[in-house]
DNA sequence: TTGCAACGATACAGGATTTGTATCATAAAT
DNA sequence: ATTTATGATACAAATCCTGTATCGTTGCAA
């Protein structure tokens, strides 16, 4: 036994001491005979070099340093339980902390949807949710810095595994001033020349491709006025009138006074997309763990329609 | 070694594993050998019920667990070395709390600064002070429910220990109205025949006895108004104008707005005392080292004119 | 005052545990 | 293929701990 510090076994003997104020009441309590339990209770006073007890032959009674000890034993016995009961959580992937990079526009719904479900399912696990660039999610995924990381990049594989986590509509953001607003039932085609809002292509902005391709098979063309690089931004310039927008359909949440959100009839195959990146081989419990609640709680997004 | 429990000295050396991440660097920085760490590591593996270290013969890891377990071992080790640092702290009377009983005429200068003085020099120990009557103080010193009191009352001696802590002059309280706040020399004969506000005689007020005999020694009778049991109250009676009073010196950091303090020259016995009483036979560091300081602190108001 | 009972301290032998040396097994490096 | 480094295993020696027996002291009762 390394000399210099003292056990936790004799720190339980204290504690059973302190607590009985008797020698031998404690020692059956332990389990033991009072002999080995003085012993121990010796050792322990010379290894913390003060007298915890003042022990006289009718009486035991706990000195100022005794008190003191005792009150820290007692904490720190329950924190040797606690570790042991976390260390298992952890080994179950119920404790620890995740950091999640993510593209602006995930900022709206999905992460935090995530966070919410975390707090209620993963309690002990906590979220460190950072907001990045498309290209900057698979950059860090790399580097390590983030465990998840939700983009619209379809990502060369390699190291990294990849899921579709999202697969949702399209809506049209229009201006409430303009005279589309006022119509129920819209078709694709009634945009055709109308002042349009869109991403930029540069900066990892895949929307755009999309769309343009999108106008392309409908056979329109509209006025394309202003380009923003990300949702937020996009959603504003409609929000002041500069023309409509063609967005995902979970950015509607945001209730802005000037838009009104529309469905409208397209071609299948152009629907928004968000994947879950993440390094492969990552066999952590904590990890599955969170990596099948992400794709859970956006379920809705992807099987809605 | 009670078989149940982990040790300490397990925790230390898986703490050293963690951190070197090889058992052969970590065995030498414990002083050991290879052999027995393994050993000892494996013990705790199997009383925590939990694989903490992943060790193939390249590498060493630690597991979700292990990570878990290792911020707890960290902790807790700091924590049983703060045991005994305050264990040493409280044996040598520097930490624990206190409970103090005072009169309330003690709130207006003397537990403040034994509580500020507390704070300065026993940063560690807390205070509890506690404002109750006269008699109070000495009835909560018996059942042991205050560790000090400050008391105008002489006691009777027996297992309580009593010291003068406190022997001040009166000053005179003097509405700001009243023709006598004028004058700069003033003697007690100028008081004579002038409204008077007195402290109660009930419920152990001792000032009412010792101003009858001073006034009677100096052989003046003021007229006597109102009669109330605190100084808090005397004090504002006269800020209302309802007369003047003769208080302990200590109360004039009370600065109202109608009220001007003077000094007056008085029979030498006529003083204000303060007594701090205290179970006999308290031998406990911590209670020596606030006995006297509170003595120390409240030393200007016993040799100060 | 004396004897008894209760409690914690001490002594010591037997037993359990731990340590260290020597050795093995495996995997990366040359 | 050989070497080197790592952690696991085996075993004897040393250490430490436990329990029995006993002592010394204190409070209590006769």
């Amino acid at each position: 036994m390394a000399q210099g510090q003292f056990e936790f076994f004799q720190m339980r003997c204290f504690v059973a001491v302190a607590e009985e104020l008797s020698f031998s009441r404690a020692a059956a309590r332990l389990n033991m005979t009072q002999p080995p339990l003085s012993r121990q209770i010796k050792i322990l006073e010379e290894r913390i070099g003060l007298v915890l007890l003042e022990r006289s032959n009718k009486y035991v009674r706990l000195t100022s340093a005794g008190e003191s000890f005792y009150h820290s034993a007692i904490d720190i016995i329950q924190r040797s339980e606690h570790a042991i009961l976390n260390a298992r959580q952890a080994e179950r992937g119920e404790l620890g902390n995740v950091s999640i990079g993510f593209v602006p526009s995930a900022a709206i719904q999905f992460i935090p949807l995530i966070a919410k479900r975390m707090a209620e399912l993963l309690p002990n696990v906590g979220i460190t949710p950072i907001e990045m660039m498309g290209y900057e999610v698979i950059e860090s995924q790399r580097s390590g810095r983030i465990d998840f990381g939700l983009t619209r990049m379809e990502q060369p594989r390699g190291e990294i595994e990849r899921f579709r986590v999202v697969n949702e509509p399209f809506v049209m953001a229009i201006p409430e001033s303009h005279p589309l607003a006022e119509k129920t039932e819209l078709t694709i085609s009634d945009f055709d020349g109308e002042p349009f809002v869109s991403f930029t292509k540069d900066r990892g902005g895949f929307l755009m491709e999309t769309l343009t391709a999108m106008f392309l098979a409908c056979g329109i063309t509209p006025q394309t006025r202003i380009e923003a690089s990300q949702t937020h931004a996009v959603i504003n310039m409609v929000n002041h009138g500069l023309g409509f927008a063609i967005v995902p359909k979970s950015v509607q949440v945001m209730r802005l006074p000037n838009i009104v959100f529309r469905d409208v009839e397209l071609p299948k195959q152009f629907r928004s997309d968000m994947y879950l990146v993440t390094k492969s081989g990552q066999e952590s419990a904590l990890h599955e763990r969170v990596k099948s609640l992400i794709i859970d709680t956006l379920a809705p997004f992807r099987e809605s329609d």
